[in-house]
DNA sequence: TAGAGCCTGGACAACGTTGTCACGGGCGGG
DNA sequence: CCCGCCCGTGACAACGTTGTCCAGGCTCTA
């Protein structure tokens, strides 16, 4: 009977191990993790062995079996809505490198605004045991993490709050931003002014609508129910809202816009409509100076977002015990053209 | 002389492990791992106390050691270019959803187009055991990644091949799909077409430029020097660069941008030009509908790309011994109105 | 030249999990 | 009624690394 391998075939394809290095060059296991790790206390001579050793091995360190040891993975964990969505490539590079400065590896998922997916993915997350994460919240209670945070997984919110658990937060200032877009809108003669934004139990969308509301009672003016519009943003329900609101005998002269998909699918629907409307959108886009009229914007800074929660991530990993705290990043207007267009009628 | 604790302070934030479960609940710590995954062979009463001692003390099993253990990581490592870059973003949202169908999570980084940046990104993955790569070359030598893969790493490469050494590659017809860019132009009556292209050592780029010259040879258009441009393709560079073969006594009538950041800033100089210029880009994006005239592009499906990287990988995971394949996906030409103008002048 | 101290190198345990195996008790069949 | 089998359970080793500690040889000084 033939003795079988003891080594099982495909672990990780049969790789060399410390254990192997220190065999072929003849010295102890723990003189080639001194090698390894660029620790003193090793003669030139041997560590040419070794080094010699290590290449003809292709030896390479195992950081799982590192990690279990050391107790820090060097990796954290970003959890957002859409990797596609072009508000957080920016957001994630930046986290990304802010981790890469501190020498961690960045995990990555989508939650697809599902908040089960979000807490598969964060609890998984926590599972490898990532040094921190962070969260663009689809869902609304965060208790879930309760645990995790205390067992020390440094965790920041951004973009929207947490629920239900007090930990850092960056956000932009959804609310003022919006207001001061709506205020644009009435200071160059507006009053009938829709908005058209996503569902209130999101966050930023709440916010922006209650900037919108505050804005029009700053002006006193009296919001009629048909001009607000609030839910899923597919293109086709976003285009029936803005036809209802431009239709009718007193349709508005003016459409803010809660969001990038929004902001884009009302461009086609007043360039199909023939008469102008003014337009403020909340996100900037590019391309968006190229269009005629250019769109004027609520600009958020996603890579600003992204760097300062990450920021806040390693401060507190690096041992700083401040309490958690709440940010909140301006916003810029940018005026390009279609937000101050006078009302037609 | 008081005692000193055993358990290191923060090593996980003194998480609980199996042993503390296995002690609270009564049982032995293998009972705990079966319970954990879900193994046959408990009763429904031990069951019922394992998981009350796993509530009670918030245990979360630890990925790390269960890797070290196992040899597989469920785990996959996405090296690009860009994660801000909007051609990426459909592209990793696909190799994600592909590795969430196999229960894997996905490492996430930028090289920057830096060659050493890749490899070093790619080797920390590589040490992190991730079971399989999806790379997009910012350099042209990939041999570092041959101990690799003879040690079992699955490793596909996308958007551009690899150097060197011999891996599944999935690419794009960048070739075909700027000949029947160029086509396009002459099939509308010019011939003094001109180019403006990324670096030719990034493939793409070198492709593209290939397939500009082919589609001239088949036309038996001789192409002048002047009409070339190669190289950075920072606005200011490509602006220069327009602006040249717009100016002189035989300026091009049509233009070929070479991607899609190129594209944009000839978009932005014609605007400025008055003059009508024919335009045709490599890549779509967003809006490209809604300039007037619409761009006419060159489009690759950028999700498909990261989803045939992706199932490949895993297929290869699941142990398919095939030889390493070249696989190039077609691109589509979407005719919008700037690659339809007549020739002017 | 002898003793003290330093410097290099290695043996060993531990990190938290899973695979292997053995043990004991209950039950069914002969 | 007894034997054997199966089922539930737990002890133990192993995964590959790093931290601790000790041994042995060297150098330097008195």
């Amino acid at each position: 009977m033939p003795e079988i391998a003891r080594r099982p075939e495909n672990r990780y394809g049969n790789r060399p191990t410390m254990k192997d290095v220190a065999a072929r060059a003849g010295v102890g296991l723990k003189t080639v993790s001194r090698v390894v790790n660029g620790e003193p206390g090793v003669t030139a001579d041997t560590e040419r062995r070794v080094q010699e050793a290590i290449e003809a091995l292709g030896f390479r360190r195992n950081d799982s079996a590192r990690v279990l040891r050391k107790g820090r993975t060097a990796s954290i964990g970003l959890v957002l809505e859409d990797l596609a969505d072009p508000f957080y490539g920016p957001l994630s590079r930046a986290v990304e490198e802010v981790a890469r400065a501190h020498g961690a590896l960045l995990f990555n998922g989508s939650s697809a605004e599902d908040p089960d997916r979000e807490q598969e993915l964060a609890l998984a997350l926590c599972a490898r045991r990532v040094d921190g994460l962070v969260i663009i919240p689809a869902g609304g209670d965060h208790r879930y993490l309760e645990p995790e945070i205390r067992a020390g997984v440094a965790t920041v919110f951004v973009d929207r709050p947490a629920g239900g658990i007090d930990a850092d937060v960056v956000l932009s200032d959804n609310h003022g931003g919006a207001r001061a877009g709506v205020a644009h809108l009435v200071a160059h003669g507006h009053r009938r002014i829709g908005f058209i934004g996503d569902m209130p139990r999101i966050h930023t969308a709440a916010e922006r609508l209650r900037g919108y509301r505050t804005a029009m009672e700053d002006a006193g003016i009296p919001v009629e129910p048909s001009w607000t519009s609030l839910g899923a943003t597919v293109p086709e329900r976003v285009r029936r809202a803005a036809e209802e609101m431009l239709s009718g005998p007193a349709p508005v002269t003016a459409i803010f816009a809660g969001n990038n998909r929004v902001t884009v699918t009302v461009v086609r629907v007043l360039a199909e409509l023939g008469r102008p409307v003014a337009l403020v959108g909340f996100d900037d886009f590019e391309l968006a100076d190229l269009l005629r009229p250019g769109i004027t914007v609520v600009a958020q800074d996603s890579g600003r977002l992204g760097r300062t929660a990450a920021d806040r991530l390693f401060r507190r990993l690096d041992g700083a015990l401040v309490a958690p705290e709440r940010v909140e990043l301006p916003t810029r207007l940018i005026t390009r053209g279609s937000g101050e267009l006078p009302p037609a009628g």
